[in-house]
Parts: C-alpha cells; sequence; structure tokens
DNA sequence: CGACAGTTTGTAAACGCTTGCAGTCGTCCC
DNA sequence: GGGACGACTGCAAGCGTTTACAAACTGTCG
C-alpha cells in the first residue's frame, strides 16, 4: 500500500500527460483514445482513486444525502432508510444515516451539521421540525418529508405519503371477500386518522359494506381498548377495521374481556405492521406500510427537478394473517 | 439565506483580518481575545460555517466513519449502528451507513467507495471479507469487526465480539436460582457456538448444575426442532440451554409434539434475543447480544491507538420471560 | 498555399481551508 | 538602553480537483 494515496498529479506525471487529461479522462471528457489508454494503464498499476472531497470542494457538490431517522428499532424507518439507500445508490451517491432526534432542537442541530457538510439533500423521516424553522436551516438544500405529521396544507417542503385510501380499500376487499356485511372503524387522530375514516366512509358502500359504527381513539393502545369497548357493546358489526395497529392490540383486549375469540367471532384489521403485529394472538391482519416504497419516493424526489408540493402517494398493501375470518353464523 | 454560504475569505473581509486569523479562531489557535471576539462577531453575522471538504483535503480527515450493516431488520444491528454512532457523536464525527451487502463483491465494493471517500475508520458488521483481501482494500484506514464470525486465530484486524461465557454464566445462574440440578444443552457450530458449548462444560459445575446432556445443531431451528427431540427422548434435564433463539423456537415445537407445557415440564433458555423471541408462547427467557455496547466498543476501538488483536469482549445480559420456571416436581 | 474549423492537450486559476514561516510589536531583564 | 523574547498576526504555499482559456496540431477547402 502506498503511505499516501496516489492524486492526479501523481498519475499525470506517470503518464506523461497534464492532470487536466487525466481529470478528463476520468469524468470522460474528449480525449484521444491513444492518451487515454496510457492515463487509464496509469491509474491503474498506481491504483489512483479520485478524492471526492477535493471534486465536491469545486463542484459544490457533496454526493451525499442526509437521512434523519427517528430510531430503526421497527422495520418502517429500516425500509425506508433502506429505500432511499437505493436510489442513492443507482446515482453513486452515499446515504450518511442519523437516528434518535428525539426533540425539536436536537434534530435541528443534526439537520445543521449536515448542511454544513454540504449535503445533496436531506431525507427527515417523522421530522418534528416546522417548515419555517427548517427552512431556515437547510437554504437551498433539497428536503424531502417522509411520514411527517404535518398539517394538511403545509407549504413548500415536498412530502412523500402512503395512500391511506388505498389501504383502506384493500383492506375493506379483504373483508368483503370473506363475506363480511357489517363492518366498524376504530378511528385515528391527525392527518393518517382523518384520512383513513373518511376512505372508511367513501369506500365501504363500494365494497357492499355497512359501515356500522365508528369510534375514536388517540392511536393508543389503551384507547384502543376503551373504543373497542364501545364498539362490542353495540355488536353490530362482524369485522372491525383499526386505525393502527396498536388500536387493533387494544381492541384484541376488549374482545378478550368480553369472552370472544379471535377470529371466530369477529375479525379485525389493523394498520401499520408493527414488528409484533405478526406476533399477536391471533397474528394480527394488517395494511403494511411500504416503507421502501416510501423511501424510493422520497429520495427520488430529491433528484427530480420537478416542483414542490405533495408527492404521489405510495401504495400500502394488505398482509393478511389470523385475524380475520368468514364472519360467524 | 446567501446565494453562496460565506466563506472564509467573506468573514476574513468583514471582520478586517486575515484568512489565518479567522481559521485560528474557528480552530482555537492562539489568537489575543479583542482580535477574536470581532471574529466571533463577523462569523456570527454573516453565518460563516466551515465547510468540512476543504478542511478535510488538507488535514486528510474526513470526520466520516463508515459503517457496513447486513440489514437494518433486526434491532440487533439497528443498535449496533445506535452504538457505533454514540461514541461517534461524541467525536463530532458523522456515521455513513450502508446496509444489504449480500455478498462479498457487493462487501468489497462498498468497502471500496468508503475508502475512497477517506473515511477516518470502517465498522463492519458481520462480514464476509477474509482479512487479506480486507487489507488491501483499506490500506491503512483503521477497521473494526463486530460479530464476524472469522476464525479464532485470525490476526490483523481487532474485533468486538461479546462474551459468551459471561451470557452463559447468567443463563445458568438464572436456572439454579429456580431451582435446577439436571441441564441439557442444544449446541450451535463456528466460533459463537463452540465458546458457548465450552462455557457449558466449564460453567454448569460451578453453580451446581449437572450437564446430562448435549446435542448439536447448525443453529436452524429446524435442526433445533430435531436435536429438540432427541434431547427430550432423554427426559433427564429439566431445564435446555439452546446455543440460539432459532434453536430453542425449535425446541419449543419438538417439546409441543411431545405434549410438554412450557415451562411447567421444561425451562428453555435462548441466546441473542431475536426480534419475535419475545412474541414465542410463552415469551422466551434469553440471552441478549447487546448491541449498543458492542457499537460503542467498536467505535471506540477506532479512535484508540492501543495495539490490535481481540478487544476486551462485550458482556451480553440475561432477559427473564416467561420460558423458565421452577423444575416440575 | 493560407485561412479556418476541429480536435486534442496543456496552463493556470480557482475551490475553501490550514499551517509553516516570517514579520511586527510590546516587554522584560541585565 | 539595547537585545532577547513572546505574543500576535499576515503572507503565501499548499491540499487534490475541475475547468475556462489558450496553444498546438490536423486536415480541409477555396
Amino acid at each position: 500500500m502506498p503511505d499516501r494515496p496516489p492524486t492526479l498529479h501523481d498519475v499525470a506525471k506517470h503518464a506523461a500527460v497534464s492532470t487536466a487529461t487525466v481529470s478528463r479522462v476520468v469524468n470522460g471528457g474528449p480525449v484521444a483514445e491513444p492518451t487515454a489508454r496510457v492515463v487509464r494503464d496509469a491509474i491503474r498499476t498506481l491504483g489512483y482513486v479520485p478524492n471526492p472531497a477535493a471534486r465536491g470542494l469545486i463542484t459544490g457538490r457533496s454526493d451525499v444525502v442526509g437521512v434523519l431517522v427517528p430510531d430503526l428499532v421497527g422495520p418502517l424507518n429500516a425500509a425506508i432508510a433502506r429505500g432511499v439507500e437505493d436510489v442513492l445508490e443507482a446515482h453513486d451517491k452515499l446515504a450518511t444515516i442519523m437516528t434518535d432526534h428525539r426533540d425539536e432542537a436536537r434534530e435541528a442541530r443534526r439537520v445543521a451539521t449536515l448542511v454544513a457538510r454540504r449535503v445533496d439533500g436531506l431525507v427527515l423521516i417523522g421530522s418534528h421540525l416546522d417548515d419555517a424553522h427548517l427552512r431556515d436551516l437547510v437554504g437551498d438544500t433539497p428536503v424531502v418529508h417522509v411520514g411527517a405529521e404535518r398539517p394538511p396544507g403545509a407549504d413548500g417542503i415536498p412530502e412523500v405519503r402512503i395512500d391511506n385510501a388505498a389501504g383502506i380499500d384493500a383492506a375493506l376487499g379483504h373483508l368483503a371477500a370473506l363475506g363480511h356485511r357489517d363492518v366498524a372503524h376504530l378511528a385515528g387522530p391527525r392527518r393518517d386518522g382523518a384520512e383513513r375514516r373518511a376512505a372508511m366512509h367513501d369506500l365501504a358502500p363500494r365494497h357492499g359494506l355497512h359501515l356500522r359504527a365508528v369510534v375514536d381513539t388517540d392511536f393508543s393502545e389503551e384507547s384502543g381498548r376503551a373504543a373497542g369497548a364501545t364498539l362490542l357493546a353495540e355488536g353490530d358489526a362482524t369485522a372491525v377495521l383499526c386505525a393502527n395497529d396498536r388500536v387493533a392490540a387494544g381492541l384484541y383486549a376488549a374482545a378478550r374481556e368480553r369472552g370472544l375469540s379471535l377470529p371466530r367471532d369477529l375479525s379485525v384489521v389493523g394498520f401499520d405492521d408493527l414488528p409484533w403485529s405478526g406476533y399477536l394472538d391471533p397474528p394480527l391482519t394488517t395494511v403494511r406500510q411500504p416503507g421502501r416504497a416510501l423511501g424510493r419516493g422520497a429520495a427520488a424526489r430529491l433528484f427530480d427537478p420537478d416542483a414542490g408540493g405533495e408527492l404521489a402517494p405510495v401504495t400500502p398493501d394488505l398482509v393478511p394473517r389470523g385475524s380475520t375470518a368468514p364472519p360467524p353464523h
């Protein structure tokens, strides 16, 4: 191994040409074939590898994009990161992943670090930062949000989201196919909750389903248990579509308390596909957040010049497991 | 936002000093307080942020370390990455995480990419590369392995591993405390398997436990089922310590087939704490791989100048769950 | 045969920063 | 009072690239 990695100069000297020529060979500039051959040989024998830092100094691009992930424990965020990496790899760029931005200040600091490093773009997953602050931090570095719960009208920074309606649609189709006619919904708050609820109202009829009841939750398991108890007391739905998996877990508890057996007496569908959803008893049929596709979409957005606003939402898919079955009777 | 981020020159002009002085202020060189104040003000009003690429060109350091992770799906690798990040953050460095190096060629390419970027160090998790090839790729970039299954004697590149004996010791202590006297072991292959098996032989007596049987597996669930069936046929142990969680899951199956109820008839302990281990029925008591500590150890190693070889192994901890209970009778 | 377009190559000036060296002061000591 | 010494500061030379710009050819065409 060379003590000091070879530089453009070394190659130039070795090939008896100017550094400009070597640079052109490396970056595909106009250079006569014989010369190019000599240079390529020199590069090979010296084991020359361009130093991206120097190039970046001039071009202004670092070929790195920063990814901020709240955590990597669940498969969803990991999958998103993975999707981002997919497209970065295709563009010969690198991802710098930072995790665990617990609070806004911490996250802001990290964004600043990344911007200082002149990243070519930023993918923010589940960000806390409001648009104004963010804009201020990043200057004109391209940014994309993934799955941040932001107000619907927040403009400026593009965002990749899933198509909640499509997810609900898939779940309803599944239930209809099993023979259900009467469904209920444990709804959630904020934007995702609202969209899912709206989709229930819109789409249930199209599957020939009757939406018998909607009870609110705050997305937590406990609220799911409480809302589930309320729902089950009415007892005229054979299937419940939950706003997320946590709520579904709460509904499991409520059903157990009532002495119901799942999925014999009641079918349950979740939303998100959390890591443990497949290990519930019975394993939860749920709508999976398509993490990798989300990540791909976000990264693609970074390179696409076309203007801001919303991106085409990504379609989630249904994961049929043991919590759904034909209705009783 | 400025069209072009301010440079050292801009600050120097604004503060009426030379760029050298500004640089010294930024990096804590010797500069008189009044001057420093003026410069600091200029930096603040201009919003100057040093460009690490330029610095790196000169100093040779990029303040980035590369982390190669096979995947981010399980909590273990994510935790390792997190641990690495912990210590990097303390050193004002950044982690560049690349995932999914499925095969050796792909991994080699990624290592090369990272080295070309002049990373300050490399943390390789579960690497496929053999030492010679790796050495060749990285030149004198510091490298640390985490949890690679390499031959025990492989020298040169430091490696962080867990203390398998300590893990076994904790598990045995747990079983002894519950009142068990007769234990068995479903052993695994390779280095980890061998160490765990050796620890069983060494340590069981010290806990007053009698190691009644050892059956081999290949770390797979199916081999665990088969080996488990063999083991249960003998039936003189009240607790089985499995080489890993997969094997333990196999043993669950074997026990079920035999009509045994866990943990009433048999206590089972796993090793690794896979994502689903807590969702088995009963939830598996297991020895958890301390991912974050592993990551911390690895990263710390990167900065420590002290010489190669093995690192102090990291102690795993026991996660008591539902698969262990006092022995029957 | 000279001008002209094209092609290929080299020259040199950036890019934003660090750092060895040398200069400029003001002090201290004998 | 003069030299030595320190403490600051500026000058300028890099670091490894890219990239206008210009130079040097090769043919081509009139």
